[in-house]
Order: C-alpha cells, then sequence, then structure tokens
RNA sequence: CGGGGUAUGGCGCAGCCUGGUAGCGCGCUUCGUUCGGGACGAAGAGGCCGCAGGUUCAAAUCCUGCUACCCCGACCA
C-alpha cells in the first residue's frame, strides 16, 4: 500500500485521520470563511488572533506554501531561514524600535535582554548581507523564508484573515543599481502572478502605498472579496489599477456650473453636518465646500478643504509635508479658539491658519461653506474671489465614476484582501545599517534592495472566502487538502462494497492521487455532507446499486448531478481529469 | 484606545428580571432496531454556571471589582 512516501502526497483512511466536524459555527466567527474554517476543523482558536493549524487545514497551507515556495525557486530566489526573535539593537539601528509602535511584541530575556518577536525581517536579512556579500560579482541575489510572524494588531478578526501569528513568505533582493532591482521586481511580479493564478484565485495586482516599510515603488495583490479591507480604483477600460489610498484624483468640476453671485451669509441653526446643510439649503453635497482641521505633529494647525460628497484621504494628507504622518483631527476646543465657531459651522472665509484644499475645490463657484459663526453658512462664495493664499493638493479618494487617472476611461471601484505586496526598498535599509558592496571600480556603494511577501495562511482564509456555497468549503483543485474521496456505503457490513472501495483506494494512491476513503461505520448523509463540508473537489459513491452493474458514482463539488462510471475505468478518467 | 455586547457540559442556546438542589438541541458512550442525503428507541457519561470578593439562612440569578472573548468605531465638521 505504500506506493508514496513524499508529505503532502499520502492517502489517507478517514479512520485514520483526523476529522473534526461542527454542525453549527461557534459564536466567535462573523465572516463565512471563519464560521466554515472552524466548522471544517481547519483550524481551531487558542486565544484572540491566535490559531492552531488542525492536520486538515495544515494540508492546505503546505499546499499553499508549496505552490510559493516553487514558484520562488522558479523566479531564481534561494530559500533561508531566520529567527523569529529578533534582538532590539538590531530595530535601534534603523530606529523602527521607536517608531514601530505597539504592533510590535517586545520582550526581555532573563539577562533583561530586550528582543521582539519578528514581524517583519528587513533588519535580519540586511544585517546577514552586510556580512555575506562584499562584491557586484555576488550580485544580484533574492533571499527568502516561509515562517512565522507575530504583529501585535490593534484589533485582530476574521480567523486567519487577519489574526495576530500568521505565516509569511517573505523575500530580501540585494543589487548593485536600480535597473536589477526593476528587473528582479519585474520577475517577483510574474511569479505572484503565476502564484495566483496556479491558486485558482480571482486576484488583481494594484499600484500601492509603500506604508510603513518604506521605498520607491510598490505593488499588492489582492484577493477580490466582499469582505475585503481595502478598497481598489480600477479602469475597465485600461490596465489601471491602484489602492484606494494611492489612486490620484483627477479634479473633477461640479455637476451643475452656475455664474457668480455676491456672497451672502444665511442664519442655519441646527445644521451641522453635510446632510444637514444639504437638506437646509436644498442642494447636492457637491456645492458644499467642508473644513477640516488638522493638527501635526508639530502642534500646528492647518485647514483641509473637501468637496462636500468627497472623503479626505488620510494617506495622501500624511505626505503632504505640512502635515506629516503623526497628523490628526483637531479636537472641538482648539477648533473654537482657532475660528470662534463649533465644528459644524466652520469654513475657510477669514481662516487665519493654513489652508489645503483639495484639487476640485478650484473649480468651485457659488459654493456653501461655514462662516466660522455658530450657525450661520455663507452661500454664493467662489474659489476665485473669496479664497486666498491657498495651496492645492491631492487629498481626497477617488469616487466610483471618477475619470481614470490614464484618462482612457472612468473609475469603478471593488474590495479586496490584501495577500501579496511587492516593493522596491532602495537603499533605506543598506543605508542606516551600512549594508555595502564594492562595484567594478572598486568603490563602496550601498545595496539597492526589494522586498516581497506573501501571507500564506491569510490566502487560506481569502480563497474561502471566494470559494463557498451553502454546504460548505470548495477548494480548487490545487489547494483541496485532498483531491478525491471514496464514499462507500455500508463499508463494515457489504463485503462487495468493501472489497471494490479497498481496490480502487489503492488504484488511485497507485496513480499518486490524494485520495480520502471514508471508512467510518456512518450513514451516506453524514459522509457526504461531512465531505461537501470539508471541499473535497471529487466524490465517489460506491453502493451495492450500481456496484452490481460494475459502476460507481462520480460528483464534482457544486455540482449536482454525479455520472456512472465503470467501477473499473475510475481511476483512469479521475486522473484525466485532474490533469484537465 | 473609545463605545456596545457576551461568558452556563465539546458546539449552539434557555434559565437570571421576580435568589431555593442546573435544563434543552446537537455531539459523545452502550445496547437494540435501522441502513443511498446529517436515522429511531432505550439507557448513560459529562458542568468549581469566566475569576475574586460581598449581600443573604440560601447566589448561575442581586452588588462590587477583575479577566477573557466578540462586534462597531477610531474618516470628517
Amino acid at each position: 500500500m505504500l506506493f508514496l512516501h513524499c508529505i503532502g502526497k499520502l492517502p489517507m483512511r478517514v479512520s485514520e485521520f483526523f476529522l473534526s466536524t461542527l454542525k453549527e459555527a461557534p459564536a466567535e466567527a462573523e465572516l463565512p470563511s471563519h464560521k466554515l474554517m472552524l466548522r471544517a476543523g481547519l483550524i481551531r482558536r487558542l486565544s484572540s488572533g491566535l490559531y492552531s493549524w488542525m492536520p486538515l487545514g495544515l494540508r492546505v497551507l503546505r499546499k499553499v506554501e508549496a505552490i510559493v515556495r516553487d514558484e520562488m525557486n522558479r523566479a531564481g530566489a534561494i530559500e533561508l531561514l531566520m529567527p523569529a526573535i529578533q534582538p532590539a539593537e538590531l530595530w535601534q539601528e534603523t530606529r523602527r524600535w521607536q517608531k514601530y509602535g505597539p504592533e510590535l511584541l517586545r520582550l526581555k530575556d532573563r539577562h533583561d535582554r530586550e528582543y521582539c518577536f519578528g514581524p517583519t525581517h528587513e533588519e535580519v536579512i540586511t544585517d546577514i548581507v552586510r556580512r555575506e556579500l562584499r562584491s557586484y560579482r555576488q550580485l544580484p541575489v533574492n533571499f527568502y523564508q516561509i515562517q512565522g510572524k507575530f504583529r501585535d494588531e490593534t484589533r485582530p478578526r476574521f480567523g486567519v484573515m487577519r489574526s495576530r501569528e500568521f505565516i509569511m513568505k517573505d523575500a530580501y533582493s540585494f543589487h548593485p543599481d536600480t535597473a536589477s532591482l526593476e528587473a528582479t521586481y519585474k520577475r517577483m511580479h510574474e511569479a505572484y502572478t503565476r502564484i495566483f493564478t496556479r491558486l485558482s484565485l480571482q486576484f488583481r495586482s494594484v499600484a500601492a502605498d509603500t506604508g510603513s516599510i518604506g521605498g520607491t515603488g510598490s505593488h499588492e495583490f489582492h484577493v477580490l472579496a466582499e469582505c475585503g479591507e481595502d478598497a481598489i480604483a480600477y479602469c475597465p477600460q485600461s490596465d489601471f489599477a491602484a489602492n484606494i489610498e494611492l489612486a490620484e484624483a483627477i479634479a473633477v468640476p461640479p455637476p451643475v456650473q452656475t455664474p457668480p453671485e455676491p456672497l451672502e451669509k444665511i442664519a442655519t441653526p441646527q445644521t451641522r453636518s453635510i446632510d444637514e446643510v444639504s437638506r437646509f439649503f436644498n442642494v447636492a453635497s457637491h456645492q458644499i465646500v467642508k473644513t477640516l482641521i488638522v493638527e501635526n505633529g508639530q502642534g500646528d494647525f492647518i485647514a483641509l478643504l473637501l468637496r462636500g460628497d468627497h472623503e479626505l484621504n488620510e494617506v495622501k494628507a500624511a505626505k503632504l509635508p505640512q502635515l506629516g504622518d503623526d497628523f490628526r483631527l483637531a479636537n472641538e476646543d482648539s477648533i473654537r479658539t482657532l475660528t470662534g465657531s463649533p465644528p459644524g459651522s466652520i469654513g475657510p472665509i477669514g481662516l487665519t491658519i493654513p489652508i489645503i484644499a483639495d484639487r476640485s475645490i478650484a473649480l468651485m463657484e457659488n459654493f456653501i461653506t461655514g462662516a466660522n459663526e455658530e450657525g450661520f453658512h455663507y452661500r454664493h462664495a467662489s474659489f476665485s474671489r473669496d479664497l486666498t493664499k491657498i495651496t492645492l493638493a491631492d487629498i481626497r479618494n477617488v469616487k466610483e465614476g471618477d475619470p481614470s487617472p490614464d484618462q482612457k476611461g472612468l473609475l469603478s471601484l471593488c474590495r479586496g484582501i490584501e495577500v501579496g505586496h511587492i516593493f522596491q526598498l532602495g537603499t533605506r535599509y543598506s543605508e542606516t545599517m551600512n549594508a555595502t558592496f564594492l562595484d567594478e571600480t572598486g568603490q563602496s556603494k550601498p545595496l539597492v534592495m526589494g522586498c516581497y511577501g506573501i501571507g500564506i495562511s491569510r490566502i487560506v482564509g481569502a480563497a474561502v472566502e471566494q470559494c463557498h456555497d451553502e454546504k460548505g468549503i470548495s477548494w480548487p483543485l490545487s489547494m483541496a487538502p485532498f483531491t478525491v474521496t471514496i464514499c462507500p456505503i455500508g463499508f463494515r457490513k457489504n463485503e462487495t462494497v468493501r472489497v471494490a472501495a479497498e481496490q480502487l483506494y489503492l488504484d488511485l494512491s497507485a496513480l499518486g492521487i490524494e485520495v480520502l476513503l471514508d471508512d467510518r461505520d456512518e450513514r451516506p448523509g453524514v459522509m457526504f455532507a461531512d465531505m461537501e463540508l470539508i471541499g473535497i473537489p471529487l466524490r465517489l459513491t460506491l453502493g451495492e446499486r450500481h456496484l452490481g452493474h460494475g459502476q460507481v458514482e462520480l460528483l464534482s463539488r457544486g455540482e449536482t448531478a454525479s455520472e456512472l462510471i465503470a467501477l473499473q475505468d475510475a481511476p483512469g478518467i479521475i486522473q484525466s481529469r485532474l490533469s484537465t
């Protein structure tokens, strides 16, 4: 019976494996994928954001891992493994010990030395490389690992999709120059595309913000799903796609344009929100200008202007030199002191603090805005006539229907689960950590770096989110824990059925097919429901009824009608089904 | 970090308001009958009612404190 010895290819009997399915989902789960992963016995929660991978779930995790590893190797990356625990000194070198904040889990050893549980490994790999890499002859090189990481998330949720401990593939490449980095970056982009294609997931690669890791160019890979935590803007008429955090908003004129009229101050009691102002004046929200007062890290106040129907993009705002990444909304007291008015009646006219307006504001005439006096608003305000010394910037989120930045159509929005992120880091880490090499002319230069991450455990959750129905999970072949299940009816009682099932089990195993034989003494309904819940792609049902004619039933997960095939043809038919 | 909620057997829940020997469904064990879509009957096992303190003759139930977990928010004038 032992035809195959490599891990992950073992055939299995249910009686010798461990299935632990639940009829009802634990109350802690909200999302379909989270509920199903618990019900199918893929994972069990240990504590908030901490999950054990049960035997069945681990098989899926290993499948994903194997595909990622295969494609990374194929793309020329070299696997290594770094410690999960990292000394504080390394993080102090890059200042991230201070900057990373409470998400970084800090620990002390018995000698009171400080460490962190690695949320990422730029520092460690750069330290390795500065000791090992000397010459341009050794470049470029791309190291990767598949490893557990820990980020102390503000709010872990969605099971394995936003857990605190998770499995990640992270790769770091080192180059003599930017051109070499760009070549590897492109290769990684292609490898990622192959990975998600092989996993049979609906995904999209989008231009992204570089966030706290820093650097120049960056793409995220998103599995498309309603529950996704990121909004993606894309243009159906072109290949433009970007995270909404980054997508450039083109200044658009308001839909209605009217000739200028004189400025008027109007009493507007009890109107504080854009909605209320819009109702009071009976105008659309795009004819209103809202004013946000923010305070930067130095304690300076700045006013931000947005059209009433637009939202502030905090990522864009944080990049403005006047604000910086630690800006926040001013509190009510500060607003009253600065404007003489409570929030709800503030506006740009007469303000003495610096004003930054979204670019769309420059196209507005006859708009309504707060008068900096409680219960009063201006109407017929004009950008060109009434506002002075204003800085224009792109500080808003794009909206559905906005022009695409590439001018090739209109933007649509969708949501995605971020499962991969690639960055061109440049020399940010190599310079601060002094990781250099000697070029052809004998000159010492900082290494140019790239880094490339994939959330292995998150992919499993995202896949369930995308591939399930009312009966349970429906795995793509590439990540199914088993590819085919044999459900013999009356296995323990019917000699004919048992002999046929055992033979089929051996034949399929011999072909290297991952088969799960349900040899439990269960009624068919129980077997079927379990196999559907855990999402095995193919099911062979053996019963006395059809075996009498030498036939078995073949059913694909997700389909309702099974087909009758000859018992002796079954292994061949399954094999050909798997290769197409 | 702010707001809300929950905590009773492996899972899902009732009981709490109005204190008095802890219950239901699923699952589990044994026996019997069943046997192609989550069987039926009978008999069982399993619970410091999250933790600590208080009130009381008596606390799952009332009071105080703590802890854990979940949800919403942390984007707007």
